[in-house]
DNA sequence: GTCGTGTAAAATGTTCACAATCATTTATGG
DNA sequence: CCATAAATGATTGTGAACATTTTACACGAC
């Protein structure tokens, strides 16, 4: 187990290790998973490693049959787009109702370096590392309402959103388009307009995910 | 351990008995459990208890804080309505819509089937019955839609919006009246008409978890 | 050649033993 | 008597062995 940092216990490392490799693309959709190959690759035995799978199961990444397999799960652009944005939109907009009044310069400061992060990677072109600023910047939206519930459902949410967007790593991915549309979702909470700002936040989310599908896709009408 | 069926993996079974003894408000929310009570309780060793009480958690049934102690959950009516009551509108008619096309004699067979069931529990004023089969109805119309995502997430939603209403067991429900909402929105579904069917189980969730709210909520406005 | 059966191997489910961590109590010094 | 630190107990985290179930494959009957 070569962790550089502690953060938590073990499952919860290696559920993060697992899911990066599922984004990465180390594991792909379908894959089968078993816990001794998981244990002998992360050097721990398979107490924390069946409870980080567990995690991900309930997370949807992993899909799990009693005594048979586990597998990386799959997701649809139907589910996500006609049930999981939805979703997202509920909560992502319910957190900025509650957070936002309390948002002062520190909070401000945050979303900038954020910003700042993903220009760079734009820059590069280092589109996982862009997608986890992506998630970050979100992150702290969800994180300002301080409700449990709410990081924890969006969690689970954004997770299956993001299974959508693995093979598609080495298409043309107009991150610059994409950090333009952060810099005027953060311009309209500057305003201090709630109505306007939880507006514009549904707008980026429909934005965001619907970029990725610029040609029909199978199975939509 | 002493149950009677077994279905599923002891760590399946032990989470719902904990369900169960939640919603039948042995525990408490805010009461402390503990995985040595718990395993003697149902007199397994600590891996199945350990594994059962993180599904909770992820469900957000249960809240554990890393190396102290895992706690009963709680929910506010601010989180129940304005965040799980529209995200359960999301999922239960994104699930009417992919299911309802297929549905024929059989599924409405079952439906008819947990309304008599309800029709009785009414009778009997059995509450926590009641709610079950309340549940049961409603997981027919989610099942219908095949999709694992909707199920799952679904099933974490419905069960946090639950905790909400623990402590009325002994006010005055009127099972009559929920049993009549449960009518009309299955005699919505025997229409055939889709839209129709969306706008009354929309209607119908709302109803059903305003129904407790008789009296103005803190923090609303 | 195909089907079924039985056995071995692989994977998961369960148990128990031990380590690490946190909260509380108990000494100990001032 | 109070404050601080060490010791204790309770609880959770981790590792390793055992039990159960599934899968794969070889063997033999038809």
């Amino acid at each position: 187990m070569n962790m550089n940092v502690r953060k938590g216990s073990l499952k919860h490392q290696i559920a993060e290790e697992i899911r990066k490799a599922i984004f990465r693309g180390d594991l792909k959709p379908g894959e089968k998973v078993t816990e001794l190959k998981l244990s002998k690759d992360f050097e721990v035995s398979r107490g924390p490693i069946r409870e980080a799978m567990q995690l991900l199961v309930m997370e949807g990444l992993l899909v799990s049959t009693t005594f048979k397999e586990t597998k990386v799960a799959n997701i649809t652009s139907e589910e996500a787009n006609e049930l999981l944005v939805p979703i997202r939109i509920n909560i992502e907009t319910f957190a900025l109702k509650k957070g936002f009044p309390l948002w002062g310069q520190q909070h401000f400061e945050q979303f900038e370096e954020v910003l700042e992060q993903m220009r760079r990677a734009a820059n590069f072109n280092d589109t996982p590392l862009f997608s986890d600023l992506d998630m970050q910047f979100h992150e702290l939206i969800v994180r300002s309402s301080n409700m449990y519930n709410v990081k924890s459902l969006w969690d689970s949410v954004l997770n299956r959103s993001r299974l959508l967007f693995i093979y598609e790593n080495d298409l043309p991915f107009d991150l610059q388009k994409y950090t333009e549309f952060h810099r005027t979702l953060l311009d309209s909470f500057k305003t201090g307009d709630l109505d306007f700002a939880i507006r514009t936040l549904k707008d980026h989310i429909i934005q965001s995910n619907s970029l990725n599908i610029e040609f029909p896709i199978e199975g939509d009408k």
